[in-house]
RNA sequence: GCCGCGUUCGUCUAAGGGCUAGGACACCACCCUUUCACGGUGGUGAUACGGGUUCGAAUCCCGUACGCGGUACCA
């Protein structure tokens, strides 16, 4: 019986978490959910000099706003634990010794400058970056080209030195994508790439293989910028002998830019007038400051929802799904081969679609994180929820679309009444101040009825003071069914409404 | 440069040898609404190019072009 399937998410806490990151981890999330397995967040901060402080608990936050909590991570523990990278540091140098007492790893003890030279000095039209590879090694300063006993010397000095995995020369290196079906590698067109760090630190290249065979990893999903650097993992698994337990690999598709080539940056963003990050991130170095999905307004359901159909389809019409759907029918072979160009407004159509679909209670609490006044009843809240959400594309707008149920409007467009105003509509509104004054029962059809009526007893059409009433009690041209806004703000506030406005037409006049 | 991966309306995509290439976003028009939205109906709009294979190709094969990714003691 196969093992449990066990997936991880495996970000290094550098910045704020792109729109490809959490794709990257719904679509773990989805795929663990699916097969009853395990989802793990583990941190790769094996960089020291781009660790950036708070980047780790941001990460950990966007999951959990976003509903995609891991089973296992830093915060929460597991059976595999470390699961930070840089608390693992002991673990990685025996893997790597022992690639190197079986003859697929060597030591190299290259400065920065050697290799800098060597890239200058063999760098030629048709070989613009030569590689540290079964070309050039020989030329270089390692265990390959210096005697055991001068190795020895300068390994018992402790002189700084990394260690290279030995790629062999014209080998295929076929594996099985997930998404992308067979692909293939020649070793000879692959680096010997640095494995163990001179810091001691691992790579990501040994890092990721050790950590997946030790925490079980059954199958790895990442982006596809990784497809180039797989043939060294799969070597790798290889010799480190744990062929039959390596994941199955899924390279997931680029997120790309709305408008001109390449992947989605966060400048993109900037430059667009869009989020790139799931929340609100602040570089702690710079204090340089992005703004996030959350805060200008996307409800995180939205959010999952546009990232799943971002390069997935479940090969029906359907575009709207919930978690529990995306759970139920994701499939990773239905995954896209192509990058996809990211589109704001069709990310804002999710959340307008959302919105509508989600009934005032549930939508409650969102919209609370968005209006600044706090005291406000929750049932007469409910009630302007429901009235205004189908307008409201974002979380953002419910303040400006609903500002007047709290309060009389700051603003008032006189300007939209004057050029047609006159003696008889001035008239008319104190007739129907004293209606509403003696009107028995407050609610939406008696107040319209009543109105036209009145409207037609004095030869007006309804159509030449419904304007002037709405602008009364909204202050503009905007908002729901006047009469629906005349039922909630209840019949003082109304009146009052009116009244003022009337005032306010005398005195400009 | 080299290696790898891609390519269906402007964008996200369906169609895995066989109907007029379907849907969604955006856009346009009309309807609804005496506000603004929502909603409804309709419209514009695509298989990168060239060769094969086949009765028949968006689909399979080859080539070309274009795009993307990688080419660090970063992930």
């Amino acid at each position: 019986m196969p093992g449990k399937v066990r997936v991880r998410f495996a970000p290094s806490p550098t910045g704020g978490l792109h729109l490809g990151g959490v794709r990257t981890v719904l679509y773990n999330y989805l795929f663990a959910r699916q097969h009853g397995g395990d989802f793990i967040l583990r941190i790769e901060d094996t960089d020291q000099s781009r660790f950036v402080p708070g980047a780790e608990e941001y990460i950990v936050n966007c999951l959990q706003w976003c509903g995609l909590q891991p089973d296992e991570s830093p915060q929460k523990g597991g059976p595999y634990g470390p699961y930070r990278q840089s608390e693992r540091k002991a673990l990685y140098r025996q893997y790597a010794e022992q690639l190197v007492q079986a003859g697929k790893a060597y030591y190299a003890f290259d400065t920065p400058a050697e290799l800098e030279a060597m890239r200058e000095q063999y760098k030629t039209p048709e070989n613009q970056s030569p590689q540290y590879d079964h070309r050039l090694r020989m030329k270089m300063r390692n265990s390959l080209t210096l005697s055991p006993a001068e190795t020895k010397r300068l390994l018992d000095e402790d002189t700084p030195h990394v260690i290279r995995i030995l790629m062999p020369e014209n080998e295929e290196v076929k594996f099985t994508d997930m998404i992308r079906g067979e692909v293939n590698f020649n070793t000879s067109t692959v680096d010997d790439k640095v494995l163990l760090k001179a810091d001691g630190m691992p790579t990501y290249h040994l890092a990721v293989v050790v950590d997946d065979y030790l925490m079980k990893i059954t199958h790895a999903f990442r982006g596809e910028e990784w497809l180039p650097s797989a043939p060294v993992h799969i070597l790798l698994w290889k010799y480190l002998g744990w062929e039959n337990d390596m994941p199955q690999w899924a390279h997931l598709p680029l997120i790309l830019k709305p408008d001109a080539n390449g992947k989605l940056s966060k400048r993109d963003g900037d430059r667009l007038g869009f989020p790139v990050f799931a929340m609100n991130w602040t570089d702690p170095r710079t204090n340089e400051f992005t703004k996030g999905f959350r805060e200008i307004g996307f409800l995180p359901q939205a959010f999952v929802n546009m990232l799943a159909l971002l390069g997935w389809n479940d090969g029906t019409d359907q575009e709207i799904f919930t978690l529990e759907e995306l759970v139920q029918k994701f499939s990773i072979d239905r995954v896209h081969k192509g990058g996809a160009r990211f589109d704001y407004e069709k990310a804002k159509w999710f959340n307008h679609e959302w919105i509508k679909r989600m009934d005032a209670a549930a939508l409650l609490p969102e919209v609370k994180n968005f209006i600044p006044k706090k005291d406000i009843d929750e049932d007469y809240l409910l009630k302007v929820i429901a009235l205004i959400k189908d307008r409201c594309t974002l979380l953002t707008e419910f303040w400006d679309q609903s500002k007047f149920f709290f309060g009389t409007p700051e603003q008032v467009d006189l300007d939209a009444i004057r050029p047609k105003w006159n003696a008889a509509k001035e008239e008319f509104f104190k007739l129907v101040i004293e209606k509403f004054k003696s009107v028995s029962s407050w609610n939406e059809p008696g107040l319209e009825t009543m109105f036209k009526k009145l409207a037609s007893e004095k030869n007006i059409k309804p159509g030449e003071v419904l304007l002037p009433l709405r602008i009364m009690l909204v202050g503009g041209k905007f908002g729901p069914g006047v009469f629906a806004i005349a039922e909630l703000i209840g019949e003082k506030e109304t009146v009052a409404r009116i009244e003022r406005v009337l005032s306010g037409l005398q005195q400009a006049s």
